[in-house]
RNA sequence: GCCUGGGUAGCUCAGUUGGUAGAGCAGCGGAUUGAAAAUCCGCGUGUCGCUGGUUCGAUUCCGGCCCCAGGCA
């Protein structure tokens, strides 16, 4: 691995350190030894963490740990106000100059793989579309049927209705939303996509445990939240009555314990269902690793101080990332 | 010890009138540009309990053995 090269803008600004790997893999705590190393402060890359009402659920780290280390962007958005990648990264980029300025290592860390990405290689730089337009590009697609929504939106943007896979309706509608409401093709957007962090301004890592004991790790942690009141925490929740296409109500638990409380699964089932969602997710998570992020350095142990080492043997030496 | 039923995929099971087998669930692989904990695409992963016999060929038929469940002793 490369020495930093010198960024090309401010001097001797600090690099960032980017630290992913499936949930419950143990990229909290790497990041809080991380960041006492190095004089660093914690920005969330997680989209659930995101949301005040899921603390428990999305494994948000603890008050003590907040306030040993300054964290950023946990737990500061409210269910009912979706937050998207781009709203993300419109918040995180200014955040990471920041704490650059005040001489401070940026460790981002967190399980979503396009927050990643979006620093890393870029994110179009789309304007937000309207909430009416895609509401309106839903009905469009129900009323046509996938087949024919597909011609149409071929006859405007004939890449991405070619790239986007059979029964995908999220990106197809996506597609269609952004020509609506920008009068530009998605994929014509994305062409000018440029990386938010410079090549040489970052560090990553990517913590990837062995599967069988990763999976352990999964289950017992779903136990956890379980006792530290994940199940109150769905209660409130879906008390709020929110849209349940929001993002926190597709959080991993919500709808199985939801149907716990409306008392049409026992605990015991609803809990078995999470656990195996878990699992899922963080087999989607590995695979984007694997293929989305295959140059990033390795690490395979899940204590942190192990983990911390692992690192520091295979990078760079520490005085090179302060 | 005897009788009956059963041993086939990780699990629950189906099936093959003899040509090495297939469902559900679990699982695995892949895609991924503003819902990404989302969304979507693809894939049976197997000493058919063991061992002899009959047969060109046995998971299937026959014998023996082992194991599990229930019943009788």
């Amino acid at each position: 691995m490369a020495p930093f090269e010198p960024l090309t803008y401010g001097m001797l600004m600090p690099p960032v350190l980017l630290i992913h790997g499936p949930t419950a893999s143990g990229k909290s705590a790497l990041a809080l030894r991380a960041a006492r190393a190095l004089g660093g402060e914690i920005v969330n890359a997680d989209a659930l963490q995101l949301y005040a009402d899921l603390r428990a659920l999305s494994a948000r780290p603890t008050e003590a740990e907040m306030a040993a280390v300054p964290h950023h962007l946990f737990g500061v958005a409210d269910g009912a106000d979706g937050w998207s990648v781009g709203r993300w990264a419109r918040a995180a980029a200014p955040l990471l100059d920041e704490i650059r300025g005040r001489g401070r290592v940026p460790v981002v860390v967190g399980g979503t793989g396009l927050y990643f990405k979006a620093l890393t290689d870029g994110l179009a730089d789309i304007p937000p579309t309207p909430a009416a337009v895609r509401t309106g590009v839903g009905k469009t697609f129900d009323d046509l049927g996938e087949a024919r929504f597909r011609d149409l939106l071929a006859s405007f943007d004939p890449v991405a209705e070619t790239r986007i896979a059979p029964g995908d309706r999220q990106r197809l509608s996506r597609a269609m939303e952004v020509l609506e409401a920008t009068g530009k093709p998605l994929t014509a957007w994305q062409a000018e996509t440029s990386p938010a962090l410079p090549a040489g301004a970052w560090r990553a890592m990517v913590i990837e445990p062995d599967r069988e004991q990763l999976y352990a790790r999964c289950d017992a942690r779903f136990e956890a939240m379980l006792a530290d009141g994940a199940l109150e925490e769905v209660e409130a929740l879906i008390a709020r009555d929110l849209h349940p296409d929001l993002p926190v109500m597709k959080a991993v638990g919500v709808r199985e314990l939801a149907a716990c409380l409306r008392g049409e699964s026992p605990l015991s089932e609803a809990a078995d269902l999470a656990r195996r969602e878990t699992r899922r997710y963080a087999k989607r998570q590995l695979t984007w690793l694997r293929n989305q992020t295959p140059d990033w350095p390795r690490i395979t142990q899940t204590d942190p101080e192990a983990a911390w080492g692992q690192f520091l043997a295979q990078g760079p030496a520490l005085t090179d990332l302060r």
